[in-house]
DNA sequence: GAATCTGAGTCTTTATTTTGAACTTAGCTG
DNA sequence: CAGCTAAGTTCAAAATAAAGACTCAGATTC
């Protein structure tokens, strides 16, 4: 991204304070031990709190507490369903600013498969028309792939 | 991803249990309030102890904390360095492991422009060496670039 | 119509983590 | 040797999270 091989005696500043940077901000919304997994159930259709908290094992008080926050944040939307012979309820599915961090999941989770687990995850991620494999890359607008470390940051108007 | 339009009434489980997941594993090591905007720093060239402390504010215990993990999960390794007149000190910079997740920031910084600030934030990831403006894709193996809507999961072996 | 079941919470107590501030350390300088 | 600095440690107070019992609303069963 930026001058990381300088030497450490090297003294540097963030281009950008903290308060106004955009990683920030989402580590506020999602950035705990449970959002992004019950992203990822709802990324995989599972839409019930009973259901999240089987797959998940979340306690329930925090379950209800990352719900709520997500709804209010507007990655999750309530849905009301109602099974025969019961009461309405709700369940809880991507709107699209949740379904947006599709590409951010894929990247973590490739990025697990490769450093943390370091063997290829159970879950492929593919173009569903043709099967094929798909992996994330750096793009120009000529749609040319780009290597990361050919990347670099800019300062905007700078 | 999968299923995701699915009635709310439709009981569905996650493909994978959460322990061999490896979102569920990088949120292990990096899933903190500070990890990922420590490394931020880092890609920036930020790499001694007070200069991170001044960008970011973090309480000192805790980016101790923050540093010896992310040293000891190999996401930083220490880097020694001496000013002229001053004892040998260690500043941290990213390994391969560490700079490996750019994608992933980038990926959620763009998410955080798109849906928290609802602005293009002040940074641009460009190629170094044209400067021309970078984005995130799906691409194949020849390199063809897919929308994340015709992208789905696929279960290894299955 | 009283007792019971079920999904989705809420409440309460206990444990863990975070914070902020003061204190420590190693080597340098004057 | 007293004082300085970057980096790190310690500790009490505050905030968060976990575990598990309790609640609630409607449906069913006896």
């Amino acid at each position: 991204m930026s001058n990381s091989n300088d030497p450490a005696s090297v003294r540097q500043r963030a281009p950008v304070p903290v308060t106004e940077c955009a990683l920030a901000q989402a580590v506020e919304e999602i950035g705990d031990r449970w959002s992004l997994l019950i992203l990822r159930e709802a990324f995989f259709g599972v839409k019930r709190y009973d259901d999240i908290r089987r797959d998940l094992g979340t306690p329930r008080s925090v379950l209800t507490d990352r719900l709520t926050k997500l709804v209010a944040r507007g990655l999750l939307e309530k849905q009301p369903y109602q099974e025969a012979g019961d009461r309405k309820r709700y369940g809880y599915a991507l709107t699209e600013k949740g379904r947006d961090l599709a590409i951010s999941l894929i990247a973590i989770t490739h990025w697990s498969e490769a450093h943390v687990l370091k063997r290829p995850g159970p879950i492929a991620f593919v173009e569903a028309a043709s099967g094929k494999a798909l992996r994330l890359a750096l793009v120009d607008d000529d749609g040319r792939i780009i290597d990361v470390k050919e990347a670099a940051t800019k300062l905007r108007g700078a």
